[in-house]
RNA sequence: GGGCUCAUAGCUCAGUUGGUUAGAGCGUCACAUUGACAUUGUGAAGGCCAGAGGUUCGAGUCCUCUUGGGCCCACCA
């Protein structure tokens, strides 16, 4: 006999069984010609990652598709490995340094980068054994790490291929630059966010007065206009201030009758007094601030544009810190923050600041440390993403590649539509080193080279010199299903490249809507361009977690859920289970701990089903063949009732599986075992089972005894993707074997054994009961106390199923006796109830609140009446004899019936009340 | 400015292609319980499906608009 303690106690489970999966090498995989593949790369977490609830609810729906397939028979592997994050890890390695006072400056590069290697190794594996802690199934002995000497050969082939086809180039841009980070930053790394800020309105004063005289004075609409043409000069309005010391024009629209006049004069511009020329271009919005614009090409990506088409100079007053250089004078070595608040001093003090409003901006914020960005001129390296679009919006329109759900393709078209040149160098050290050298001496060309080229090919010089810039992180990611391969090694003999050709293009790709534009979208065109297939067939996008109020979660807001804390608390699987329940399809799931107790009640509920089934079987029993059994033996009704149902619920869980629709496949699954399983079968092979734990089992019901040892073993099969731990706990005391439940076979669909007819006798079964104990309940009789019921049923069917099912109802519902009559022969004091075209009554003795059951009655029949009502108006609508389909206009009529029958009957119980 | 998404019970959400009297979990209330489980059982109460139009025999579901949340994109100085 097996003992199992009254509660499941996660705690004293799940290491233990981790641990034999891994030993057992139950997650591995290979090339295997005699099987499908089934793959899933991992979106890498940062090496500097600590699992939160969004890597949770990520891995758990990976790691139920992955064990799915793997039982179902496929050769299913996920691989597992983790991202280099080169801004993140640097800063993170930066910022212990400082600690000890240093910059990794003082280190120099190699030593710094010796730093950060150690601290990868000595950290970098966090994530990993917390990834282990949610049951993830990864194929460990595969974990790859971007940064891995294989994977760093990839980057740098990918570059060379891109250089070798023109795709990648070098130019002076203006791009994001984060000036605490001091790198630049691809679009996506610096999303815009709205800031509060304000619209400074400048005087910049006109050089002569000629231009504005008789006309422009005459003519101005506006009051305003004229004071400002009389004062001599044009008011500009901006938000960031301290950028107009590079201002290096003004412009204008054209077609602006306010400055029509002034086009090509002069300005002086205040604090520098440089003359900048006013200029004119259709990019001037006339109705925004004053028409008028200031210009600062090196300062803003406009700005930068009308620089270029205007030939005006390009004067960056910036240092890569943020701090105001040589050119901004005496606001030099100001931080820019700083510099605004003199410089609008300045301004103020000498009457060249006309007002401020406040103004709502959004600006791009570094995604690693949230500094505002700053536009900054800089040379950096560009890919070219115009070509490499192409096939990946091809793809995803013509279905190749399928979004779920279905709206995340028109984000994804929408962005590769309008995709822009990716800019992939950052200035800084941790990262793959962008593979350019170039010649000391000739300084005739750059050569982009997988391998360090020994010489200069133009001039033979040994004086060659590497980028120093590295790449962005994505630029290693976007390469991951096919890196983690060994790509680009290309001979078949190696073992890699085999697995390569087996497994990709991988199944599908689970991920967060956040990226993607940073992943998803760049491994398409990576998949196409350097594999020539897309690199996964299905895109399953999830929400986002939030706080109960529906906040990100996020460790500055302080509204972090730990998901080791709840694992600690109530056990892996009811994190996985309650989160995969919560989180309908593509919504954001909005979270508290105390929702957790809902997973950790059915890991219970199953524990002690589990174990009740445990003590009442006869395991010698289990190797019957359920088939041969069900097609031999008359089994009981409802033994047959919970096979058919069984099956019928593996069917609809399938089907929710094979549609991304996890939460209702863990409903379907919580429905069965809860409800149909728990609160009725079991109830129902109470008696057909030993009464006592002690005696012996063999000399109860055997058949009884296996259906039920066979639909929980199979139903453990069932919940083991999502209940991975407590399934094979349970399972091994139900299989005496050493195996692992991991390694069974997902239970296939027995269509003989969904019975319809026993379904419906047992719902028969069920509906009788529960308006007997409703009746009970309302009488104020104990559910325990034995009653005597009477049924009338005309209807001979229905009451020969009546005969079937009334031991069950007699047991289920405490009834001492049960009679079905065709009418009612004598009167008893009772109540009773209607179900359809049964009329239930209970016997009652002593009081009788006649009142209110009255009232009651009353209630159900004023209900019943309007339904009638509704009914019958329907059906003499020709409209809708005429044009709703005939199965519908038959249901109504059946229905209109039935209702009639039950509210005669109902109103001859409240008369019979009555008197 | 463009796009997406949400609004259904006190709370969190389901509700597939339109078709009985709109469901679940939690919470609330009443009752029960010595043999699987109080992390339980039985039962009850609780809804103008955000608002207004429209399409239809029929709308929570489809269309339009309005209101109010959330999110994403965009070169609004």
């Amino acid at each position: 006999m097996n003992e199992l303690s009254s509660r499941y106690n996660p705690k004293e489970v799940e290491d233990r069984i981790y641990q034999s999966w891994q030993d057992n090498n139950l997650f591995s995989a290979k090339a295997n010609p005699d099987k499908k593949p089934f793959c899933i790369v991992i979106p890498p977490p940062n090496v500097t990652g600590i699992l939160h609830m969004g890597h949770a609810l990520n891995s758990t729906y990976q790691d139920i598709l992955i064990r799915l397939k793997r039982m179902q028979g496929f050769e299913s592997l996920w691989v597992p490995g983790t991202d280099h994050a080169g801004i993140a890890t640097q800063n993170v390695v930066e910022r212990k340094l400082s600690k000890e006072g240093l910059k990794r400056q003082d280190l120099g590069r190699e030593e710094f980068l010796e730093k950060v290697w150690l601290w990868k190794e000595e950290y970098g594996s966090t994530i990993i054994h917390q990834l282990k802690k949610l049951g993830a199934s990864c194929d460990w002995q595969r974990a790859r790490f971007t940064m891995d000497e294989q994977y760093s050969e990839a980057v740098k082939e990918v570059f060379v291929r891109l250089w070798n086809k023109g795709l990648i180039y070098q130019d002076n841009k203006i791009i994001n630059w984060c000036p605490r980070c001091q790198t630049a930053l691809s679009d996506e790394e610096a999303p815009h966010r709205q800031v509060q800020g304000n619209l400074y309105y400048l005087r910049y004063p006109v050089k002569q007065a000629s231009g504005l005289k008789p006309q422009a004075s005459g003519q101005a609409k506006k009051t305003g206009d004229r004071r400002q043409a009389a004062g001599g000069y044009i008011v500009v309005a901006t938000t960031r201030p301290e950028t107009m010391l590079g201002d290096t024009a003004v412009a204008v629209n054209p077609k602006d009758r306010r400055y029509k006049k002034l086009i090509g004069e002069s300005l002086i511009l205040p604090l520098i007094n440089r003359e900048i020329k006013i200029i004119a271009d259709e990019m001037v919005d006339m109705k925004f601030g004053t028409g008028a614009v200031k210009v600062t090409p090196a300062h803003d990506p406009n700005d930068y544009v009308l620089g270029k088409k205007h030939n005006l100079e390009f004067i960056n007053v910036m240092s890569a810190d943020g701090r105001m250089n040589t050119f901004a004078r005496d606001y030099k070595d100001m931080d820019r923050f700083e510099a605004r608040e003199v410089i609008l001093e300045d301004l103020k003090e000498k009457g060249f600041l006309e007002k401020i409003q406040p103004h709502n901006l959004s600006a791009g914020h570094c995604y690693r440390c949230h500094t505002i960005i700053e536009p900054y001129l800089s040379r950096q390296w560009f890919v070219k993403m115009k070509p490499l679009a192409g096939p990946a919006i091809e793809a995803v329109k013509d279905g190749r590649i399928k979004f779920h759900p279905k709206r995340w393709m028109k984000v994804y078209l929408n962005w590769m539509e309008n995709i822009q040149d990716w800019c992939i160098s950052r200035q800084i050290w941790w990262g793959h080193r962008i593979p350019v050298w170039y010649c000391l001496d000739c300084k005739k060309e750059a050569v982009a080279s997988v391998e360090a080229p020994s010489v200069c090919r133009a001039c033979n010089s040994a004086n060659l010199k590497q980028d120093e810039d590295v790449l962005d992180t994505w630029f290693s990611s976007w390469l991951w299903p096919f890196a983690t391969f060994g790509w680009p090694t290309q001979e078949l003999t190696n073992p890699r490249t085999q697995e390569l050709n087996y497994f990709y293009p991988t199944s599908v790709l689970v991920t967060a809507p956040e990226i993607i534009f940073f992943w998803v979208a760049r491994m398409i065109m990576a998949g196409f361009e350097f594999m020539g297939k897309e690199p996964f067939r299905d895109v399953y996008i999830h929400g986002t977690v939030r706080d109960i109020e529906g906040k990100k979660m996020s460790k500055s807001l302080g509204n972090i859920i730990d998901p080791l804390e709840v694992i600690d608390q109530y056990g892996t699987d009811a994190l996985r289970f309650s989160l995969v329940s919560l989180t309908s399809a593509g919504q954001d799931v909005y979270l508290s701990s105390q929702k957790f107790e809902l997973g950790r009640n059915f890991a219970n509920k199953l524990w002690n089903a589990s174990r009740f089934s445990l003590m009442n079987l006869d395991l010698s029993l289990v190797n019957t063949d359920l088939c041969a059994l069900f097609a031999k033996e008359r089994l009981e009704l409802a033994d047959r009732w919970i096979l058919s149902r069984f099956y019928s619920m593996l069917g609809s869980l399938g089907k929710a599986l094979d549609n991304y629709r996890f939460n209702d496949a863990s409903g379907i699954l919580y429905e069965f075992i809860w409800h149909e399983f728990c609160d009725w079968y079991l109830e129902l092979a109470k008696p057909g089972l030993a009464p006592n734990p002690q005696s012996s089992v063999s000399g109860q019901n055997k058949n009884t005894q296996i259906v039920l040892y066979k639909v929980l073993e199979k139903t453990l099969r069932c919940l083991h993707p999502f209940m991975p731990f407590i399934t094979e706990e349970i399972w091994q005391k139900l299989n005496e074997s050493s195996g692992s439940i991991m390694t069974q076979p997902w239970p296939h669909i027995q269509k003989q054994m969904i019975d319809k007819p026993s379904e419906a006798k047992m719902s028969l079964a069920i509906n009788v009961i529960t308006v007997i104990r409703n009746l009970k309940s309302q009488m104020k009789i104990p559910q325990t106390q034995g009653v005597r019921v009477l049924i009338l049923c005309g209807d001979k069917k229905t009451a020969s199923a009546l005969d079937e099912v009334s031991k069950y109802i007699a047991h289920l519902a405490k009834v001492e006796s049960l009679g079905v009559r065709p009418e009612l022969a004598e009167r008893k004091k009772s109540v009773s109830a209607v179900l359809g075209k049964l009329r239930i009554f209970l016997e009652v003795e002593g009081l009788l609140d006649i009142e209110s059951e009255i009232g009651r009655l009353s209630k159900e029949a004023s209900a019943l009446t309007q339904d009638i009502k509704s009914k019958e108006s329907r059906l003499k609508n020709q409209a809708f004899l005429k044009k709703a389909p005939i199965e519908i206009v038959e249901k109504e009529k059946e229905l209109l019936l039935s209702n009639k029958e039950k509210l005669t009957s109902l109103r001859k119980t409240i008369d019979e009340l009555k008197t």
